[in-house]
DNA sequence: CCCTTATTTAGAAATTTATCTAATTATACA
DNA sequence: TGTATAATTAGATAAATTTCTAAATAAGGG
């Protein structure tokens, strides 16, 4: 749970989130909708594939990122946590 | 909603609101279970009330500090709208 | 007014992080 | 094999963060 609070720490980081929210994209594709350089956004991509957040495929020299939902799900169930540990008790 | 994330970049931090998930606790009482100096759980009650986490209370020389249930909603607002955009139409 | 308790503020040291440029790896193809 | 494209790794620097000790503030009671 850490390591994606960390990658969840950054404003690029979390628009990376967004834009994979509805569809996979290449690294490039992303990379280029971002005022930072290449390697920039590759350092962002490896803390968030660090922490799960995201997957990644190769298809020739082109990688494609995904969001990897069930670690978003396991993040909101740590919110409903915080607070509902008692309904289930009837 | 950056405020928010750097609040929860922190395992000691994550570990408060998780205190004081289910009733407000004192400023002391919440040092007195980590391993840490008074000054430094000070260090994090502030960046968790300027996060908006948590709000506190004043009763004579006592702290109270509970969670704002509110930004809470509003973070898992956030990850909901990660890839949750289209369900309301149908 | 002085003392005690609860808590925060100030300032410093060590660590981590974000970003850049330069170099490297991986893949495909003529 | 040589070249082009896509992307990452390495190394450096500047800025932010965590933690500590020492000092200060706030409130209440004798």
């Amino acid at each position: 749970m850490n390591g994606v609070f960390k990658a969840l720490n950054d404003p690029t980081r979390r628009e990376i989130l967004r834009l994979l929210g509805h569809q996979e994209h290449t690294a490039g594709d992303l990379a280029e909708r971002f005022d930072m350089t290449k390697p920039s956004m590759s350092h962002h991509f490896a803390v968030l594939k660090e922490a799960d957040l995201i997957i990644s495929r190769r298809e020739g020299t082109t990688i494609y990122y995904a969001l990897n939902t069930t670690v978003v799900q396991d993040v909101m169930a740590w919110f409903l946590d915080l607070t509902g540990s008692d309904e289930g008790r009837t």
